[in-house]
DNA sequence: CCCTGATTCGC
DNA sequence: GCGAATCAGG
């Protein structure tokens, strides 16, 4: 597959919507997560809460003496490494929390490069409440303007499994009192359970208690064994 | 182990 | 430019 501009679109976005590298990868299909991340890179829009990236303690004070006991590996010089990556904004550590790129005043184009070095006024900044699931703002009641990056698009499903089971005994039903025993394949759309009332002591109804525990009968007289309950193991 | 994103580097 | 391999934190 190649970086069709459609496909390119498709990345930018969900990259840019909070969607992870492998939700990505999959929906475009025929790339990899790492194929996904390469080209998020290489496109310029980096920039997401990387798990492995939170790293940033200030120095520390009494902690001197203890080896390194790092870089077994080559570690080359730490300037100059490859395609001088243009640091744009090597700003003091802000104190605020990493909040995504304050909205621009103006033009509200979530342009990837945050190249404002120096930006002294206070502009009009919606007063942030919190930041949900996906990195959007919240804002409080009175604020108007809408949070810019929408709640980010996530996977949706089904809120129930489907007309057909409402009525029926799901995993979800069971406990220790109803009786267990499986109805239809596991998987399919209309799998339950019996749902009727324990025979005590069982986990099963007395009907299927009549299934499930069996006399075992004497060498030679033993009957073949009952249908399993799945009705075998199936074939896929 | 699984997941994540970042980085490297041969192609 | 691409992406597998690798790294490293959660």
């Amino acid at each position: 597959m190649s970086w069709t501009d459609e496909r390119i679109e498709k990345l930018t976005k969900m990259w840019e919507g909070g969607s992870t590298a492998s939700q990505i990868a999959e929906e475009l299909g025929g790339v990899s997560r790492n194929a996904v991340i390469g080209k998020a890179h290489r496109l310029g829009l980096k920039a997401r809460p990387s798990p492995v990236k939170a790293n940033d303690k200030t120095a520390d004070r009494a902690e001197a003496a203890p080896a390194p006991a790092k870089a077994a590996k080559p570690a080359p010089e730490p300037a100059a490494p490859r395609a001088a990556p243009a640091a744009p904004a090597p700003r003091a550590a802000a104190p605020t929390a990493p909040t995504p790129a304050a909205p621009a005043p103006r033009a509200a184009a979530p342009a990837a490069a945050v190249p404002a070095g120096d930006a002294p006024a206070a502009a009009p900044q919606p007063r942030i409440v919190s930041v949900g699931p996906g990195g959007f703002l919240r804002q409080g009641p009175g604020d108007q303007q809408a949070p810019i990056p929408p709640a980010p698009p996530r996977r949706l499903v089904p809120a129930k499994p489907s007309p057909e089971i409402a009525d029926k005994t799901s995993l979800l039903d069971l406990n220790d009192r109803i009786c267990r025993w499986p109805m239809g394949h596991p998987g399919e759309a209309d799998f339950h359970f019996c749902g009727e009332k324990v025979n005590p002591g069982f986990p099963y109804c007395v009907e299927h208690c009549g299934r499930a525990f069996q006399a075992q009968l004497p060498r030679g007289h033993r009957r073949p064994p009952p249908p399993l309950p799945f009705g075998g193991p199936r074939v896929r």
